[in-house]
DNA sequence: ACATTTTAGTACCGAATGGTATTTTATTGT
DNA sequence: ACAATAAAATACCATTCGGTACTAAAATGT
């Protein structure tokens, strides 16, 4: 579907490389925070012309989009995966905690909770996936803790979508904490322990 | 200290009011958030010229920075008035949580919140004042979670600034909730619930 | 009256931003 | 060769931003 078979045979041949203009804005929204990056600062980084860009992304909202898009599938999805994967509750909560609490791919924090914090300051396009991600997770830490539920591996009389919510929120704010260079350990293990109906 | 006696007798007098510009621009930093309200805009909601304003704050950071000074006497002052008034630990507790997520004063969240996620884009004077403020808060429920712990109201075994960063968080979880026109009471309940040590 | 002082406002400046018109370059079809 | 096509970059545009000379106004002191 992206990578045409078809030959336009015609023209210029395109040097543009999508994934990378994608990738050198991803590094530049993350670190510096996606509010802090200029689209001329992209092309820079990214060393192609402005037309360029805005041919292949339309406008700065397109861009982010896309860098956000390309994120979930990449990062996010390794939290999808432990939420998806075949271990017992218990194991999947202690693996996303590390993910986000401790491992150095957070070091500056989460890009997706960053452009949600900054919604109000990206585009429509950018703000429809925000959204969409934030329902994604949602459905699937709902799926979690249903799941576990009916499988007896989850206690608790909680709804399971308020423990999804929950969740998703923590680990949210475990990820903003990141962001500053604190340490979220102690915060985020104590407020998922509400979550374990006791002591094991 | 503000105010002076001492009559200036020489100049055309100042008809621009300090707190009147504060004012105008705290109304517009909390409703549309601090980032997206320029220098040009204050002056025009405040209805004062630029260098008036310059004159009397220095720059955008001084502005921001005073403005956020009066929040803190005013609105927080509220949260603070709370947490050291002479209730028992539950019933505090329940008021802050009222407060953040129910009463209609935080409708638009909270500008300290807003401008703390925003602090990237602020200058050094107004990240100053959001430590300051941070700190306070931080020794505010400090305070609060160990005098309640001596009186005997508080029989957990959490350490106190453990509990104080928390209730800090999730306080501020909740106001960046409350922005984005969500309900955070049930999550908000649901964190605050592990202080206590068991059911009442 | 007139100089002095202080404040207010107009009009401007340089830099940066998002976005585009225009031209150059590289390729294919005839 | 040469027209046609598509993609590249240069150079530009309008707007907005924070910030500031500069000038006008309103008061007091002599």
């Amino acid at each position: 579907m992206s990578s045409n078979p078809e030959k336009p045979s015609r023209g210029r041949p395109k040097t543009l490389k999508k994934a990378a203009v994608i990738d050198a804005a991803m590094q530049a929204y993350w670190q510096e925070g996606p509010t802090n990056v200029s689209l001329n600062e992209v092309c820079a980084r990214a060393g192609v012309s402005k037309p360029s860009v805005y041919r292949e992304f339309g406008n700065d909202d397109g861009l982010a989009a896309a860098v956000l898009e390309v994120y979930a599938e990449t990062v996010l999805g390794q939290m999808l995966g432990i939420v998806q994967s075949d271990e017992d509750l218990g194991t999947k909560l202690s693996k996303i905690v590390s993910l986000a609490a401790a491992d150095p791919l957070h070091d500056h924090g989460c890009l997706f909770v960053k452009m949600r914090a900054a919604r109000d300051q990206l585009g429509p396009k950018t703000q429809a996936v925000i959204g969409q991600i934030d329902g994604m997770a949602l459905v699937a830490f709902t799926k979690l803790f249903a799941q576990a539920r009916t499988e007896g591996g989850w206690t608790s009389s909680l709804p399971a979508d308020l423990a999804a919510a929950y969740t998703h929120a923590q680990i949210g704010l475990a990820l903003d904490y990141r962001a500053r260079g604190e340490d979220p350990r102690a915060i985020l293990d104590l407020a998922l322990s509400v979550l374990q109906p006791a002591k094991v």
